[in-house]
DNA sequence: TATCCGTGGCT
DNA sequence: TAGCCAAGGAT
């Protein structure tokens, strides 16, 4: 006979196991009734959505160091914004954090919203962050439903519906489990289970205090679950990038459109990328200049393809005017300013 | 509902 | 190496 997995069990474990994190209040500290500052949880949560605890660290202190409140990241440029963001990914995450920010000032006197409702409102947050927020920041039982929780959920269960198709028997199964109490605690140790034990591949079921209440332990199953559709094979794409320096140092770039792929980022100046098989891109210099080819091109991969980007580069004069882009002198350019794919062409272009 | 949107670590 | 995976949201 099963148990009933019971939430209070996992409390117990969560009190002896929780991970320390630089926006986390220990379970200790919120027994003594501290909870955490509502800005550092909506600026976690959005940095950690699809990116592991261990990205975002550094990420996360930089930011809180130089915007402390959600007051001044809402007065903070655009493009210092962005900047901050790169190499993280996902780059409509910084946008809306901007857009948020700045709502929570104009809309909401600073203070971001204590309901589920009102947080849902706010650009870049989902059902999942607003919950989160709901949760984490002010203990109030809203239900998490992250890949976390849909994993530990689809094995207590043991349901074989295939994702995304499960979702909604996920979160019923997920609803019905969250706690009156502590459910801020509750919401991060669901997760912390699922991270540390109840892992895609290979989950330590010996160390799950929920182990006795688990359909797929009782079957065997839990390595195979959470079913999910088949994914797609990535397509090859291919474009072409100029890297343009001036006598003095400036190097030659571009804003990119505030949509779409590494949208509101800095890059290189470049053709069109197609696709492998419809042939080759046709160039789009956007100087005059005599260039060179490198030999290494940049590769990279996307959510959804995989690009190889030629790589041109030219020496050109004071008074030459590049038809797109604007020179950024070198006391002014950092490379860590760019999103990962640029950096690597600026690494691969680059004097020694 | 399906697609678009990054990156780095792990196996 | 190539695929998988991570505290999802917007359209």
């Amino acid at each position: 006979m099963r148990d009933i997995a019971e939430p209070e069990a996992l409390l117990v474990w969560y009190d002896r196991h929780a991970r320390a994190m630089p926006w986390r209040v220990s379970p200790a500290a919120r027994k003594a009734g501290v909870l955490p500052d509502p800005y550092r949880i909506w600026l976690s949560e959005v940095m950690l959505q699809q990116t592991t605890v261990a990205a975002v660290k550094s990420y996360f202190e930089a930011f809180t160091a130089r915007w402390p409140t959600v007051r001044d990241l809402a007065a903070a440029p655009d493009v210092d914004v962005m900047a901050a963001w790169a190499g993280l990914g996902y780059y409509a995450r910084a946008r809306n954090l901007l857009k948020c920010a700045r709502a929570v000032v104009a809309d909401h006197g600073g203070v971001f919203p204590d309901s589920y409702s009102g947080l849902l409102t706010l650009p870049g947050v989902g059902p999942y962050t607003a919950a989160a927020i709901a949760a984490i920041a002010y203990d109030e039982p809203a239900t998490v439903v992250d890949g976390n929780v849909e994993r530990v959920m689809a094995r207590l269960h043991d349901e074989h519906t295939p994702l995304p198709q499960a979702k909604p028997i996920l979160t019923r199964h997920a609803e019905a489990l969250t706690p009156a109490q502590r459910p801020g605690d509750y919401a991060q140790a669901v997760m912390d289970l699922g991270a540390t034990i109840c892992t895609p591949k290979r989950p330590a079921c010996g160390l799950c205090p929920w182990r006795g209440a688990c359909a797929a332990w009782d079957a065997g199953t839990q390595a195979e679950l959470p079913k999910k559709a088949p994914k797609k094979k990535k397509p090859v794409r291919t474009g072409i990038a100029y890297l343009v320096r001036r006598v003095d140092g400036a190097w030659l770039l571009e804003r990119r459109p505030d949509s779409g792929l590494l949208g509101g980022m800095l890059g290189w100046p470049g053709s069109d990328w197609i696709d492998q098989t419809l042939g080759t891109p046709a160039e789009a210099p956007p100087i005059r200049a005599e260039w060179k080819t490198l030999s290494a091109e940049a590769r990279h991969t996307f959510t959804h393809f995989h690009l190889r980007l030629s790589l041109r580069t030219a020496l050109v004069p004071m008074e030459r005017a590049p038809e797109r882009g604007e020179f950024v002198a070198p006391e002014e350019f950092r490379p860590a300013d760019l999103p990962t794919l640029m950096r690597k062409a600026f690494d691969l272009a680059r004097p020694q």
